[in-house]
Order: structure tokens, then C-alpha cells, then sequence
DNA sequence: ACTATAGCGGAGGGCTGCCTCCGGTACTAG
DNA sequence: CTAGTACCGGAGGCAGCCCTCCGCTATAGT
């Protein structure tokens, strides 16, 4: 699960080599995925050490900065997120774009520091609006065109409006389902 | 703006007597409103004595908890935003609901606190959503019985939704009334 | 087995925020 | 004007967090 190493979203930071180092660093980054997602951005670094059974001062090595163990954490599930996008491309054209929405909001909505960072102006958080944007967009387009969406709405207006719904908070998942349903229910032509 | 002695629901601390101790007084209030809306609920108690150029002895004389002075600044606004349900009330059915909504999503947007805590189980939120159901739920209803409104929706569901669409962080005004406007069109009865 | 070295961890200095306490100030009533 | 007192304000103790630094440990290649 965290063993990927794939090269998420250009922005990187290295494992390191050694076996029990390795064990660290993904022991941190399991820590800091709870942290965060518990108090967001601001959670404490000492802390995360504490979680993950390590000294700070290995924290700091793997991560020097905090943006370092933030993007280490997320851009990765980012870009398993754009990745959806390819999935649910064989659906008709609007149960493909809902179902991507969906999924969207279930995984960010148990994430309080995305909710928060989403709309912050950071280098590494751009990157993953653009790559949000180039995986959804087609999406959307092809939905518009199919002539299931109407036509004065535009994409980035429905990754705002479901961002929203994100930290709404809602008493269960049904509602959360539901509400996101009513609302992309607006996207549609009106006769 | 800030002398209004009305007992916002119910939750109230005491203004002081003294003609300089008021004018401290209402200072907190208005640095704290300031404070609360750019840094949230974690806002800085002594950066907000020194905004409003006074010794923190007295913002805590005055507010004994961060809680007093949080509900001291915003309870009385959610009065506010309540009373304006009964001003809409001789709109249509539908306007009505979506003028006072949109009133809202405008209020909470550039309070950032208020998002934070909307969602929040405090005790002093429990009342302030309380009274906004009382508010907002005979609108809603009057809009559902007028048949404007999809009868699988709930009052919930919509304040809910809303509440979300407030943190969205849209770039300009006019897209958040777009797609708030999106988002309610989802309520109106497929035909 | 042995050694070079990548990696460890936590003590410690600096900073900021929380909250209390009490000597001093300045309003107001008479 | 004066006295009584409501109110002021910030020093100071405590706590938590950030980040660096460096003596020690465990691993991996030979």
C-alpha cells in the first residue's frame, strides 16, 4: 500500500535504501495520513514521530519540510484519483462523470487537510487541481456534448461546487450520496 | 454595529458598565471578528488584545473562555441571518427560500470560523443550527407544499449542501451565486 | 566476522500561545 | 474634589511545537 513508488504528480521524495529505514519512512507516512486527515494541515510534526514510533529528528530527515511529508502523503492519492478517470470511461456519459464525482467526494471527504489545502494557492496543490482538472474535464466535456449537461454550466464550477459538498459534513454516507446526487441533478438541462 | 444589547439566543456575556470599559469591550468583539474570520477558530486570543489595543487581562475578564467570545461574536449574527427568513417571506415560494439561502451561503463565506464550526458539535452551535432550522425549515416547506420543490428532498439536506457550498472558496462572487444557483436547480421537480 | 557508513533519536534552544494574578489607573457617584 | 471601586494591563509560569545537532546503533557489503 505504501510501498509505490511510482512518481506521483512530478513532485518526489526519495525512499530511502536501507531496509529499516524504509520501514520508518512508511511508518511516517501511515502516521501522518492519520494526523492529518484527524487536524489537518496543522497537525504536529512531533507528533506524527511519536504515531510512528520514531525519533523527530527521522522525520526530519525523510521530510525536511512539512510541504515535503504533505505532498508525500497526498499527491499520490491524487493521482490515483485522476486515474478513476480513465476507469469509468466506458460508462454512458453521465453516469461516468457522476461516478467519478463520487468518488471524489468519498475520498476526500474523511480528508480534513485536503478540504483545507484544496483551495490554497500552494506549488504542489496547483499541480493537483491541473491534474484534476486534465483527468475530469473530458469528462464533463462529453457529458455537455451528449447534451446531458446544460450548456451554461462549466467544469470548474462543478469541481468547486463538489469540493464543497466535500467538508460538508453530513450524518452518513447515504445523505452524503444523496446530497451530492440533488446537487449534480442542477447540472442537468432544464426542459 | 456592535452595541446592539439584543440577547442573541440566549447565549450572552455581560456588557460592562463603565463608558471606557465598553469601549474595550466592543473593540474585543470587533478584533475577534476579524481575527475569527482570517485564522479561523484558532485564532491567536492575544493577537486579538493587541489588535484591539488592549491587555489580555481584560479580553479574559471580559470573556473568561475562547468559547464566550466566539459565541459573543457570532450568535448574534445568526440572529440576524434567522430574522431575515421572516423578511423574504412575501417572495414567491421559491424565491423566498433562495433568497434567504443565498443571504446565507453570502454571510458564511468570508467567515471562516463559522465553517470550521458549523459542523461542530459545540454546545452553542447546537442552538445556532437549532434556530436556523426554526428559521428556514416553514421556508422550505411552504416551497415543497407549492410543489417547487422535489418531495424526496429534506430541509436537511439542502442546509447541509449549503453550508458545504459556503467553504467552496469560489474565485469571484459571481460564480458562487452561479453555482449555488446550479445546486438549487437540482431541487426543483424532474419533470 | 568486520567495518564503513547510512540512519537513528532525543536533548535542547527558541518561539508562541494560554491563562493567572495583582499592583496600579481612572471613571463616577456624591 | 475626593474616595471608592471597577477596571486595566502585562509580567511570568507553563506547555507545546519547531527544528538542529551530534554521539550512538544497526545494517550491508566484503
Amino acid at each position: 500500500m505504501t510501498e509505490n513508488p511510482r512518481p506521483a504528480l512530478g513532485v518526489a521524495v526519495k525512499r530511502p535504501q536501507r531496509t529499516d529505514a524504509r520501514r520508518n519512512f512508511d511508518a511516517l507516512l501511515s502516521a501522518a495520513r492519520e494526523a492529518f486527515a484527524e487536524h489537518g494541515t496543522g497537525a504536529s510534526l512531533e507528533d506524527i514521530a511519536r504515531r510512528a514510533g520514531v525519533g523527530i529528528g527521522t522525520l526530519y530527515r525523510n521530510f525536511p519540510t512539512r510541504q515535503d511529508l504533505f505532498d508525500s502523503v497526498y499527491l499520490g492519492e491524487i493521482d490515483e484519483l485522476c486515474a478513476a478517470a480513465v476507469q469509468v470511461a466506458d460508462l454512458p456519459p453521465w453516469e461516468a462523470l457522476e461516478a467519478w464525482l463520487q468518488r471524489f467526494v468519498e475520498y476526500a471527504a474523511t480528508k480534513r487537510a485536503i478540504r483545507e489545502e484544496l483551495n490554497s494557492d500552494s506549488e504542489a496543490f496547483r499541480l493537483a487541481r491541473d491534474a484534476m482538472y486534465a483527468a475530469g474535464q473530458p469528462l464533463f466535456d462529453r457529458a455537455q456534448e451528449a447534451g446531458v449537461i446544460r450548456t451554461d454550466a462549466l467544469f470548474d464550477d462543478v469541481l468547486r461546487m463538489v469540493s464543497g459538498l466535500t467538508g460538508a459534513g453530513f450524518v452518513d454516507e447515504e445523505q452524503r450520496t444523496r446530497v451530492l446526487q440533488l446537487a449534480l441533478d442542477g447540472l442537468r438541462p432544464r426542459p
